[in-house]
DNA sequence: ATGAAAGCGCTAACAA
DNA sequence: TTGTTAGCGCTTTCAT
């Protein structure tokens, strides 16, 4: 239960009023500077006074204006969170939600705001700009960024205390956090190549961003020589639907396919559905492994071989290193790369 | 293609610094207040004036500071938006990331900014209060809240505008935008009635908010007195699991259950994979319906029947009542409640 | 049509 | 230890 009264003050003429803290100064017999001086936790406050201030403040239920001291402080202990997905996508992507948490805790903590800012249009994009621009955030997190993106642009013009959620390749040596989505995907396919699987093939999602490209770069390293362009088929996006599509088309091209490494859980679980309709068996004339570990990953049948993502993880350390940028910290030399294990199912 | 500069302006000492409308000002050869009525559309500003302020804007890429404009105007033009959703569990709710679009858009045409704020810890709950009367935020737009709710006492101890996504008990005459949830339930439950079924069940979830409780009311409704208690099983959440869970409890229950009425598609679709595993067919054996129309209801097999939530217009609808509130239109007289159809499928 | 000047609520530098 | 004062960058009277 929280006693707080955000009672506010009554003018001279009825009204009430947010209470300034001239208010409180006044309430307490103090002078606005001592005032502030509590409010900030800053020393040479006797304690008679103190008191006298805590107590004026809880009378007239103060709250600071934010905007005021953003003005003179020029910073707002705001930190914003830009996902740059198309339309409505970004709910479809289960990892943002964690990444969002994830930042939001770790911001938390340190007592900052996470706004997370929607760029849905290019009207958007531009407000953005400007919103960013405008002081009203003192750093950002940008997530699912493009190579060329004019958000990655806009940040660097203002060269705003950013970190990036994944590694485009045109960010320069800003900070970011990664997975390292080609070794992850070097490994699983590894792993399903090891349970004897002999045609192998790889539905690849989202080429234009470094998760994509680098899912499919991996998948190729691992199996070398074996490798068989006719058994990749490329798809716009990780979603269920470009998995069955993506599917039907390898079955078509390959039938004799006998394992798919599938470059999103949605992807395999739309690649299980077309494959289980075919009449194929699964992990017995046909293994798949998927990416993300999401919730996708144990709604099938059998539950999904796939790689974790931390994703948690990775926002809170997006998280962290803008807060390390904004107390003037090492700038973290580039990035970081977080672990990704794979999970082992019964998909494979 | 963006041909900004955000420049600034180099000081004597050879520091860049963001320019202000003094800057401006002083580039364009004017005064101030000419400045500030050109930026804020103002008449009585003669072209040649305008030309040149635009000019000087442009030279020293002046981007207006809104922690002081907001500190004069008190306002901020951005709304927020609070979730409070326990945990990770919103990204869950397929009409989440809906409001958030429908609610962005409208804000985005009148030029305000969307700020999604995160409740997820009683920390964060606290955080909240303070920020919301920090001044940082013209309105709220409130999602998911429930009776009793800290925030909803927050916010209406502060009188800031505000709009409930849904219709908890207690706001008073605060403006929601809702649909019928017991209409709706009590629609679908009569068709599935009509197609035949004479035992029919429900999982009934989330009885501790409105949209719950109203469908499950709407199910008592429908059925009037062939209704039997014995074959409403509750349970926490609108999830898969807990719909299997569900479906598990009735199937024991009652074996002659011919039609299921699941409180969400989440729900239907754990239920129908337990129906399926225990050798019923869909729809011959058990009809089954959802609530949502999100994509889990596609997802199924056979596709699901449902309601239809109009989950972008809910939020646009919630955003545009804060925005009249704000101009101080007429408040909206209570709520607003939205028609959700019926989507007839295969799975009943 | 425009300039000068007074604040919005807060912090910080300087005096005392 | 405390009070006084000068701004932060902007808008908005009130003169002109």
């Amino acid at each position: 239960m929280c006693s707080c009264t955000y009672d506010g003050v009554v003018e001279s003429n009825g009204r009430r009023r947010r209470a300034t803290v001239k208010d409180v100064a006044v309430e307490a017999g103090v002078s606005r500077g001592t005032v502030s001086r509590v409010l900030n936790g800053q020393p040479y406050v006797s304690d008679e006074a103190r008191k006298a201030i805590d107590a004026a403040i809880a009378k007239v239920g103060f709250v600071p204006n934010r905007a005021a001291r953003s003005l003179v402080m020029q910073n707002t202990q705001a930190i914003g969170l830009i996902v740059h997905e198309p339309h409505s996508l970004f709910f479809e992507d289960p990892n943002i939600g964690s990444i969002l948490l994830g930042a939001n805790a770790a911001l938390s903590e340190a007592d900052y705001q996470l706004s997370f800012l929607i760029a849905d249009s290019p009207r958007d994009i531009d407000r953005l700009a400007r919103y960013l621009s405008g002081g009203l955030i003192d750093g950002v997190i940008i997530v699912s960024a493009r190579v060329g993106d004019p958000i990655t642009r806009a940040v660097a013009a203002l060269d705003l205390p950013a970190a990036f959620v994944g590694h485009p390749r045109d960010i320069g040596d800003a900070a970011y956090v990664a997975i390292d989505n080609r070794g992850a995907a070097r490994e699983i396919t590894t792993r399903l190549a090891a349970t004897g699987r002999s045609r192998i093939g790889m539905i690849a999602s989202a080429l234009d961003r470094d998760s994509g490209s680098d899912r499919l770069a991996g998948f190729v390293d691992a199996l070398g020589n074996r490798f068989d362009p006719q058994l990749v088929e490329r798809v716009p996006l990780y979603s269920y639907s470009d998995g069955q599509a993506g599917m039907r088309t390898l079955l078509d091209r390959a039938p004799d396919i006998d394992g798919v490494f599938a470059s999103s859980d949605a992807v395999a679980a739309g690649a299980m559905d077309v494959l289980q309709a075919a009449g194929r068996v699964i992990p017995d004339d046909v293994g798949i492994v998927g990416f993300d570990d999401s919730s996708w990953a144990l709604r099938c049948d059998p539950p999904l071989s796939t790689v974790h993502q931390p994703a948690t993880e990775l926002g809170r350390a997006a998280a962290q290193s803008v807060l390390r940028q904004l107390r003037g910290e090492d700038p973290d030399s580039g990035g970081r790369v977080l672990e990704c294990p794979v999970v082992w199912r019964a998909s494979a």
